[in-house]
DNA sequence: GATACGTTGAGG
DNA sequence: CTCAACGTATCT
């Protein structure tokens, strides 16, 4: 029996970033299992921690004092071996501490809080002042200053101790339910034992009556309204009914969904479904990367490829972005699994996150759909994983651990011998060069179904319109406008907001100012009122003439949402117009209740942002307006036209869905820029091959991998000298291969009181950087002095 | 992250 | 000499 537990303590920081060998005590030697939560004491004082049990060993590996494991969280594994190892490897791939890996795959409501108590030792006076008839205090609690010194008087003084102790939170959800024991034989015989004139008794009697008539089961949540508590527990006491406690799970879908039928798969579609089904038959971790244009019917392949996975007594995962894990697509995979699906996003509570997790991790559902942490759910013997939208930004989280949701589900794509299907209208660029290579194996829908034609897209230069643009509408959009209201169309209005007011461009000729060593556009700094580059460091004023033309239209770019309703409010006063954006959908449910609105027709135009792209798909939607598509192309980052094609191309789609032919207008400063007009083609391979002959040129992704390292201080020249020393480490650590930008301050340079620089790397051999970093990391932890933050991003999303 | 324990420096 | 204030090594 082993004796030792390896525990990884709830101390995120880098000194103790690693196993402590604990003692099992000998009445939990059958039950510490790896995977299992733990109370253990860490440090000097009393203190308690909580800390995951990774591995056993007969033997402590550590030669001083050996200190025993307190208590145990967990009856039983909370992490299977697949998580346990999943957390190592995304630890050290993501420079992130293995707790905070371990944390973020569990359920927040998982995570315990600690509470700090005031014990009473002594029994003076004051001890009986301060805590009367209470065992303990907790000092979160305590908000009177008074009565805090006092506390620590008494803990001076010796007469109180404080202790960490860990607050078990709630968890399961218990609900009480009711079985009637009044039945029509004993209904009058309890009547009668009721005093005269008791509406109440009498009405529960009748109502427990009715009950037992139609076998229901109520929880005494469910009649509170009309019998409280005490009343039941009277009943209770007189015989007429039995309350039991029951747990339940948190029903986020309460709803029946009407069952969804396979439909029969057109040529391409059975082609890519039969390959993806042949590796799940071979246990074979093939990544597939799934080029199908918009409306060619990837939802119904992957339907039909997780089918298959659960016919072979496997599992399924799917990942969706948060914004397109919309109702719609929800009631689709449950429609055609039914109870065997749990869905995990941001909008649960995190009570209803905890439940559909115990589902997944009790094997009581096959498929889990999801957004980015969905990556993690406690998913076994997983037969195929599916990633819609792969492209998609939000796949990368922007914080600790910085992982993106590919490089995981590859991970267990891995582990569990499954195929990863990646799908996409429009892939990433690093998707699409890796299917070039034969990394991943490519499948192509060209074409829609029923061969529905792509929509027509016209692209509106808005230099050439001068004195007639009202607002931000050229004519010929909101002519088109005014004709989808004459027929009673709908119309969708795309506001570009990244990069709102970031940069400067000119109102006459669309130059924006780039950087002369970076060829990235230069960011506007409101502060300093100079123009600067966040890749070299670049520095200059802003100019007051367009450099390009010489006009003296050139200012900050940018537009809002209401702004933009505003301006369609008075131009179009008979337009209803729904506006939805981050404001208008910050409350949960929200962006449902827009859409349905949407889709029900109280509204003639749906006015959005990049959230109206994805997701959503009505029939009488036949004109799409993108009202700036330059705004993106102006951003710092060689990512700006891949985003940007990538938008259009989205939002495209969403134009004559059904019988009726759409229409899309683009209205542009950059109409001849190639990312417009290979969106207006509707052509993908045609702006991958231009793109990556842009990125070949200027040394980017794919070409090379990105880490952003960020370097932190509160003193600027501390933080400044610490970068540049890191960077001249990275140098010589560094092979020839490896490009090496700046230091430079970052974009906030100053936050929370702490100077920030960073250092954008260029490379090549991926392994060999992890390795450097993490030394190098751990040095600068050691050898200088404290005070610094360090931190790696790979393939950072944006590099200001 | 929290703690005990070291080193400093002002006040007596 | 005392004590608090600050810095820092350590945690199994």
């Amino acid at each position: 029996m082993a004796a030792i537990a390896k525990v990884i303590v709830d101390v995120p920081t880098m000194q103790t970033d690693q196993p402590y060998d604990y003692l099992i005590p000998a009445d939990l030697a059958a039950v510490v299992k790896p995977g299992m939560r733990v109370v253990v004491n860490f440090g000097k004082g009393k203190r308690e921690v909580t800390g995951m049990v990774v591995d056993l060993a007969e033997e402590p590996e550590f030669a001083g004092e050996v200190k025993p494991i307190v208590s145990v969280i967990d009856l039983a594994p909370v992490l299977t071996p697949e998580m346990l190892a999943l957390s190592s490897w995304l630890a050290t791939s993501t420079f992130a501490f293995r707790i905070t890996s371990i944390q973020t795959m569990l359920p927040a409501m998982m995570k315990a809080n600690m509470e700090k108590l005031a014990i009473p030792v002594a029994h003076s006076e004051a001890v009986q002042a301060m805590f009367g008839q209470q065992p303990a205090l907790n000092i979160a609690d305590i908000t009177d200053i008074v009565q805090l010194k006092q506390l620590m008087a008494l803990e001076q003084a010796g007469e109180v101790e404080t202790v960490y102790r860990v607050a078990k939170k709630g968890h399961a959800k218990h609900v009480i339910v009711i079985d009637s024991l009044v039945t029509e034989a004993n209904h009058d015989e309890f009547l009668a034992s009721v005093r005269k004139g008791a509406t109440k008794q009498i009405a529960l009697l009748d109502a427990l009556l009715a009950f037992s008539n139609s076998q229901k089961r109520p929880t005494t949540t469910e009649v509170a309204a009309e019998f409280s508590r005490a009343q039941l527990n009277q009943a209770k006491a007189k015989g007429w009914l039995k309350l039991t406690e029951q747990e339940v799970y948190r029903n986020p879908y309460p709803e029946q969904f009407p069952a969804t039928q396979p439909k029969t798969l057109t040529a391409d579609q059975s082609q890519v479904v039969d390959q993806v089904v042949a590796a799940v038959s071979a246990n074979r971790a093939e990544t597939f990367l799934l080029e199908g244009v918009t409306g060619s019917g990837k939802t119904e392949v992957y339907l039909q490829t997780m089918a298959a996975a659960l016919q072979a007594g496997k599992t399924a995962l799917m990942l969706v972005p948060e914004i397109a894990l919309t109702p719609q697509m929800v009631n689709r995979v449950k429609g055609r699994f039914g109870s065997q699906v749990a869905v995990l996003h941001s909008g649960l509570s995190d009570g209803e996150k905890y439940d559909e997790w115990r589902r997944i991790a009790r094997h009581e559902v096959q498929v889990v759909v999801g957004a980015r942490s969905a990556a993690f759910a406690p998913l076994d013997n997983i037969g195929v994983i599916i990633m819609d939208e792969e492209h998609e930004t939000s796949y990368k989280q922007e914080d600790n651990p910085r992982y993106h949701a590919r490089d995981v589900l590859a991970w267990r794509s891995r582990f569990h011998h499954a195929p990863l299907v990646l799908g996409s209208a429009t892939p990433a660029l690093e998707s699409r060069a890796r299917a070039q290579k034969g990394v991943y194996t490519l499948l192509n829908l060209p074409n829609r179904i029923n061969q529905r034609p792509m929509p027509k897209v016209a692209i509106v230069d808005m230099r050439a319109i001068g004195a007639e643009l009202q607002g931000d509408f050229s004519p010929a959009l909101l002519q088109a406008l005014q004709t989808r209201l004459d027929r009673h169309e709908q119309s969708v209005l795309l506001l570009n907001r990244r990069g709102f007011s970031s940069f400067v461009m000119c109102r006459d000729c669309g130059f924006v100012k780039k950087c002369p060593n970076c060829d990235i556009s230069l960011t506007l700094h409101m502060d300093t009122h100079r123009l600067k580059c966040h890749y070299c460091g670049h520095e200059e004023a802003i100019p007051t003439t367009c450099p390009n033309c010489g006009s003296r239209q050139i200012r900050y770019y940018g537009t809002g949402t209401q702004k933009v309703e505003t301006t369609l409010k008075t131009l179009l006063p008979e337009a209803r117009i729904l506006r939805m954006d981050v404001d208008t959908t910050k409350k949960k449910g929200a962006h449902a209740k827009l859409l349905k609105q949407f889709g029900q027709h109280e509204a003639d135009i749906l006015l959005g942002t990049q959230m109206i792209a994805k997701g959503l798909d009505f029939p009488d939607v036949t004109l799409v307006g993108v009202i700036n598509a330059d705004t993106a192309l102006g951003l710092p980052d060689f990512r700006a036209s891949e985003h940007t094609f990538q938008l259009l191309t989205q939002v495209s789609g969403r134009a004559g869905r059904a019988d009726k032919p759409g229409e899309v207008i683009i209205q542009s400063f950059n109409p001849e820029h190639y990312a417009i007009q290979f969106a207006q083609h509707h052509d993908y391979e045609g702006f991958y091959q231009q793109e990556m002959f842009l990125r070949h040129q200027g040394d980017y992704p794919p070409y090379y991998y990105t880490v952003k390292a960020t370097i932190s201080h509160e003193d600027e020249n501390e933080a400044a000298k610490a970068a540049f020393s890191l960077a001249k480490s990275l140098k010589s650590a560094l092979g020839d291969d490896t490009i090496m930008l700046g230091p430079t301050p970052g974009s906030i340079a100053r936050l929370k009181n702490r100077y920030y620089y960073q250092i954008v790397l260029k490379y090549k051999q991926p392994d060999h950087l992890v390795t450097v970093l993490n030394t190098l990391r751990d040095q600068v932890q050691t050898s200088s002095r404290q005070g610094f933050q360090i931190s790696f991003d790979r393939e950072p999303q944006s590099f200001i």
